[in-house]
RNA sequence: GGAGAGGUGCCAGAGUGGUCGAAUGGGCUCGCCUGGAAAGCGAGUGUACCGGUAACGGUACCAAGAGUUCGAAUCUCUUCUUCUCCGCCA
């Protein structure tokens, strides 16, 4: 969320600035309200200023005994007209919320200007220390090689819950957590990031606190009884740790990561690189998230990309970093790195993590302040996360770039120790 | 799930209709004292919004929301939440 006044004061470029992004939130109209909600404020502000003076008067003169009748029935009439101002400023703060909810946060002036995906830079490439093109030959797509090695049982997963719901199986299952572990590990001992398990389900508040509510809602799984949602993504609870917090300034930067189960509906991108790890409904990721002053938070985002493409690197898996162009960047994020595994058997890049400054728009959201010292302003933090990373299209390449001509893969020395093998197949 | 008791400022804790943005104690900050420190003494110590260049003024906030009233931390209702006991359970 933009601060309004912010809105107030730079009403072209937060427009043009949605335009960017594919949205056209009504923001003439909120900057109309806005002028209407401090025109009530103030008139109402100044009834209640009188009404208490007044209502001070009335205690004077009852404890005196004497007669404040008169006084009263005013009083009557100045809280009838006070209810009725508050009752159109909390529509008029609803109706501006409603148009808030849905404004883009402002790109960074570094961000590349474009229409879509087109438009973004690639800023870093690796090749792989092994990748199987060239002279090694790619032979198996990561589904063929999934369901030939016995790792991952599709069908049943889809008998238990459904497409996009896949069972890992026997070497394939622990693998899997050989990954989350390894990636936890390096991220906490070498990255400086502190552990956090979350919860999986949260409230609305939280889901509103980082944005996803009210606008993806449709993306979400819900349950409805409880008003509990699934988190798509640990960012969620992670960053409402500190949701109406004041944090001390000392404290910062804090950095968590976190593993957690993902659950997206996928709602509308049915039949949509669907196949095999490609597009899931759950999955599994271990996020990093980031709570900055707010003058090293674009400095903090190159280290977070860096810790993410780290992973990638001593994995030896061939990967490029991308920087979104506005057009491509999400609702609630001023700057997106995002890191791309290359798949030589759909000859296509996968997005395997996704990093972003949102600066203080979640802060400002989740109500998530600090103070620069002690007995400053409590200011907004700024806020960072990025994928460290998803599991689903890091085992498609894994499995990919490290099988051998006899259909075996040959897990990355890094690994072998949170595996307790060597070879699969 | 059942029964009971609570939720007040950074913390503890008083306050049952007007004199309460809120006693008192602790913490913290600054100053005095000291060779230095402790103790002691003194002062200060919330957030948001509106108006104002500012000094400052005003309004709101005692878990959240609704209500009663001229007036609510205080009364009523709803929700959330914490604790204790019982039940169930990995």
């Amino acid at each position: 969320m933009l601060d309004t006044k912010f809105i107030r004061e730079n009403t072209e470029r937060v427009i043009q600035n949605s335009h960017a992004k594919h949205t056209q939130p009504d923001i003439h109209g909120f900057v109309k309200m806005d002028e209407r909600r401090r025109a009530i404020i103030q008139e109402a502000q100044d009834l209640k200023a009188t009404r208490n003076n007044v209502s001070d008067e009335i205690a004077r003169l009852k404890k005196a005994k004497e007669n404040a009748d008169a006084l009263i029935a005013e009083m009557k009439t100045v809280s009838d007209t006070i209810k009725q101002l508050d009752e159109e400023l909390r529509g008029v703060e609803e109706q501006m919320e409603h148009i808030a909810l849905y404004v883009p946060n402002v790109s960074h002036e570094s961000v590349p200007h474009g229409k879509d995906a087109s438009g973004n830079i690639e800023i870093r490439r690796k090749d792989g220390v092994n990748t199987c093109e060239g002279e090694r030959g790619f032979r198996k797509d990561h589904a063929t090689l999934a369901k030939d090695l016995g790792i991952v049982d599709f069908e049943r997963g889809a008998k238990i819950s459904g497409s996009g719901f896949p069972l890992y199986t026997g070497k394939g299952a622990r693998l899997e957590r050989a990954l989350l572990n390894f990636m936890l590990d390096r991220h906490t001992a070498e990255n400086g990031y502190t552990e956090v398990f979350v919860p999986f389900l949260v409230n609305a508040a939280s889901m509103r606190g980082t944005g996803q509510l009210p606008k993806f809602a449709d993306d979400m799984y819900t349950c409805t009884d409880d008003e509990l949602y699934l988190i798509p993504t640990a960012e969620v609870p992670v960053t409402n740790i500190y949701r109406d917090d004041i944090l001390a300034g000392a404290d910062l930067p804090i950095k968590h990561c976190a593993y957690s189960a993902c659950f997206r509906r996928e709602a509308g991108s049915y039949g949509k690189d669907t196949r095999g790890f490609l597009r899931l409904h759950q999955f599994n990721k271990i996020e990093m998230v980031k709570f900055v002053r707010p003058e090293d938070s674009y400095s903090e985002l190159e280290t977070l990309v860096r810790d993410a493409e780290g992973i990638l690197e001593v994995l030896g898996i061939p990967y490029r970093t991308i920087l979104l162009c506005d057009g491509d960047t999400g609702f609630s994020s001023a700057k997106t790195y995002d890191l791309e595994v290359w798949s030589p058997a759909e000859q296509k890049w996968l997005e395997v993590s996704s990093c972003s400054n949102f600066e203080d728009f979640q802060a400002r959201r989740a109500n998530i302040r600090f103070r620069a010292e002690h007995g400053a302003k409590p200011e907004f933090v700024h806020t960072l996360n990025g994928s460290g990373l998803a599991t689903p299209r890091l085992m498609v390449a894994l499995l990919e770039h490290y099988q051998t001509e006899d259909g075996r893969i040959h897990i990355p020395e890094p690994l072998r120790s949170y595996c307790g093998f060597e070879w699969i197949g």
